[in-house]
DNA sequence: TTGACATGCAACCATATGGTTGCCTATTAT
DNA sequence: ATAATAGGCAACCATATGGTTGCATGTCAA
């Protein structure tokens, strides 16, 4: 079995939805919950949701797993933490010298 | 004059497009370029780049100055970063007793 | 001063996205 | 056995999104 790669892509367009985020926040607050306790309380159809939860499983996001008639799902949050090391974390190196560096660079345009 | 903050739904929706992903990549290597510069070697048309810009600019990932007739467009660090304290952080806690705990609450169900 | 350059604005278009409804299948409990 | 429960599948729909073309405006240089 070869293993299946989701881009960073995807995991970025995952997350893009409020909706999916809720989703994942409510996995984050107590995990393996079936896919009718995911839907309580939310104003979506059960397909609704079966949508948003394909696209991060997709996204590699979620783990499920049959058990009887239920579906567990679990959080996975390497994709996030993946997220975070290579792509957030450069970005942040110039955080302090973003605005002087503005500056520096404003005053070299006038001269 | 009271400052606009832009929602994380905002930020996380920006950076969900690789373009859009790709213009603050530029803007990283090099902050303070024109529109034209960051047209420069893209497979769109200069309006397009322009939409996406509004787009990082309204989520306050760049900030612009006209000088002259040019428009210059400098990386914001600043929501990147508090999408990594406020959002990636949490999830990267139980990064380790994710395993863990699915062998757990499996055992659990099986009881 | 006038042409070239840098950008802005608006209409338009195809496809992606988030959601719905309707129906079907599999499992569990009475 | 059979009804209720948990979930799957597919068609459909409205709107959002990412892109285009065409034209207008402001600024700089010869």
């Amino acid at each position: 079995m070869v293993a299946y790669y989701p881009t960073m892509d995807e995991v970025f367009r995952a997350l893009a939805d409020a909706s999916r985020r809720a989703l994942l926040d409510r996995l984050h607050a107590r995990n393996g919950q079936t896919l009718s306790e995911l839907c309580d309380g939310l104003a979506m159809t059960r397909q609704a949701v079966t949508k948003h939860l394909g696209i991060l499983e997709a996204a590699n996001l979620v783990t499920t797993l049959r058990h009887g008639r239920e579906k567990l799902h679990y959080l996975n949050p390497v994709p996030i933490h993946q997220i975070g090391e290579r792509w957030i974390r450069k970005f942040e190196r110039n955080k302090l010298t973003a605005l002087s560096e503005l500056k520096r660079q404003l005053e070299k345009r006038d001269e």
